[in-house]
DNA sequence: TTGAAAGCGCTAACAC
DNA sequence: GTGTTAGCGCTTTCAA
């Protein structure tokens, strides 16, 4: 049984609130009474109760953190950002997983608001039809989106990258590589708003290219299946595409080594391009081509944004009511082109990649990497 | 201000308790009664404030989770296993952050504490000396260690693999594929007893085959510089190992990528092993060899066994005295050698690997996955 | 500078 | 079945 602040109290013979006082700093105290307090706080072993304060003080110093899985990397990067900001700022994380699903949101969120959290930072599948969403903004609890594309009808602040800019990006370094069949592995759209956003970009892109329009083909996020995407290719009218962009980073991997095994050759039948960043990437062999975006850094400032949020909040504008002109602070940070390894120049001396298990021996001459008219492409940081 | 127990009470004409005993299930409440209840809690959108709950029932149904880094992919796999599990018996997580570091995970143990956790599930740098486990003790809070070593010192049940025995599974399995000059990257030694553990296994092993000590160079486990190490062996007595074994999957990949920039190939030049059979490593190319711990199971179990702790502890056996004669229910779970493509059998027509950036183009004629005497091997589970 | 006292939202006796 | 009530540990007026 822990002590409690009467404990300490007790032992020091003062009152709780003068205890009370000098833990929080709250008021002045006597310093031979400070001098008791601290001693009987040592001996007590004496840990205030954040049950105890929450409840009285209505603010729970909680930071509520939903992402859709750690499997991905991705994740895991800016929960790290989160929590080193939020400790700094005196805040603990309560931490909950929705497996990309909206109920699962919607539990995920309704389970941290139950704690009373002070603010909360979140990844959804859909903002715009978010249920999790909804009760956020009944709830008038300030938080903030990452990696989610800003959506219009909410107004949520959104820390991410430009997506669908992203998606484009990607397209025309492929054709600035020579290479004229295009094609996409993402994962679910439905569970993945970005993913929609860099699918609708690249599209964009190659469409701007005076391409038809690249073939796409959707996996599960949780266990991708790149074999039977890559099977789908190229049964396809088009067969296999000579570029393969990857919704993410995990996929890349994934489909790199599904083709690796199909005998073929990454970049020298396929260029396989992710998106993400993830560090182990740029350890690969050869290095993952990919778009990096700063994912510890992201969840940095969606930690600080949001804790000027609640602080600010003390003062809130009005329940519920967003100030009406006025834009929710969307942080849209730069990203950057990796134009490494795993996707290069197209090879036209090279039959259609088939799917055979034929023994595709060449390395396309270790290719230095390659010089790219877009090589690290950055978009300065804006905030609207 | 979100609705209260009392609101929902008024709004339906009872008292708060029927209200309490309706939501809890705990007592009978007549059908009408329970039906306006019902009506009430949907039309407030009603949450029940977790402190409140908390601070009464004097249980939190909180988890407490504190890790080293969210960094290594190992420890976001153990926590999804945990999360999962947590979930489905009604618990949150709170969580927190070490950095590999001892006071660190004092102040995230505390942190924890402050909110009444109801257990928590960690991995410490030093059980043995540990300062949060200390506080742990003293605060008679229920925990599980995972990954760390059982704690000759501690009566705390640990999850984790033998990693003695794997390291030393790993020598043998370098000298099966005809290795006789090893090596090891480690993590900083004080930051992770298991990868003591691995070491001290990895020399018995060399030593029982009649093997010199290998080298052994430390890196920092946030920012590893294995071109360092690398050159601090090329720099030594001996040369560059033949086979490498690094303390966990982010090393090796980091390993492999500084090796293949330095102009060798691996595992033609040099063998790298891995440890913790982190995903991804499946995926490279080649294969990531390592030792396969089952890090999503781990936390399952650990979280599976804590809350039996946590509930049993309702008739807690006495206050900080551990059943003297019992064992803590230590649970070794089974590892797997995956002799995968980054290590393969020494190559003897090739000259000592060196660090010189000559172009080493060789690729050992790729070899289908060595065929090794101790594959898979296996170890049962066993809980003592 | 200090203390007394009133709750924060909830559960759990205890009465009826 | 249902209501009343006493706190859980803490912060915070309000007096002194």
């Amino acid at each position: 049984m822990p002590a409690t602040i009467r404990d300490v109290a007790n032992r020091a013979g003062v009152s709780v609130a003068t205890v009370s006082r000098l833990l929080n700093g709250t008021g002045r105290v006597g310093p031979d009474a400070a001098a008791r307090v601290q001693a009987a706080v040592a001996e007590l072993g004496f840990r205030p109760n954040g049950m105890g304060r929450s409840l009285k003080s209505r603010r729970s110093r909680l930071i509520g953190v939903m992402i859709p899985s750690l499997g991905n990397p991705v994740f895991a990067d800016a929960v790290a950002g989160i929590e080193a900001e939020a400790r700094a700022a005196g805040f603990t994380l309560l931490f909950g997983v929705s497996n990309y699903d909206a109920a699962e949101e919607q539990r995920a969120v309704e389970a941290l608001l139950a704690y009373r959290v002070d603010g909360m930072i979140l990844t959804v599948a859909a903002p715009a039809t978010s249920p999790a969403l909804d009760s956020l903004d009944q709830a008038g609890l300030p938080h903030v989106l990452i990696y989610n594309q800003p959506a219009p009808t909410r107004a949520v602040p959104t820390v991410t990258v430009d997506n669908v800019a992203a998606g484009r990006a990607v397209a025309l370094h492929m054709v600035a590589l020579g290479h004229r069949r295009l094609g996409m592995i993402t994962g679910a759209l439905g569970g993945s708003d970005r993913a929609a956003a860099r699918l609708a970009g690249f599209l964009d892109g190659a469409r701007a290219s005076g391409l038809p329009r690249p073939c796409v083909h959707e996996v599960d996020f949780e266990a991708p299946d790149p074999d039977a995407a890559l099977k789908a290719f190229a049964s396809g009218p088009d067969g296999l595409p000579t570029a393969l962009f990857c919704s993410n980073d995990w996929l890349a991997i994934a489909t790199i080594g599904a083709l690796t095994r199909q005998g073929l050759s990454v970049p020298g039948d396929v260029s396989v391009f992710g998106f993400d960043g993830i560090a182990l990437g740029a350890h690969l062999n050869p290095p993952l081509a990919t778009v990096v975006q700063p994912s510890r850094a992201m969840g940095g400032i969606a930690a600080r944004h949001l804790i000027a949020l609640m602080t600010a909040d003390g003062d809130r504008p009005a329940p519920g009511s967003a100030p009406p002109g006025s834009a929710p602070g969307h942080h849209l940070l730069p990203f950057t082109l990796r134009p490494a390894g795993s996707a290069g120049p197209v090879c036209f001396t090279r039959p259609t990649p088939s799917m055979a298990p034929v023994e595709t021996t060449g390395n396309a001459a270790k290719q230095a990497p390659a010089a790219s008219p877009v090589a690290d492409l950055d978009l300065s940081t804006r905030t609207s």
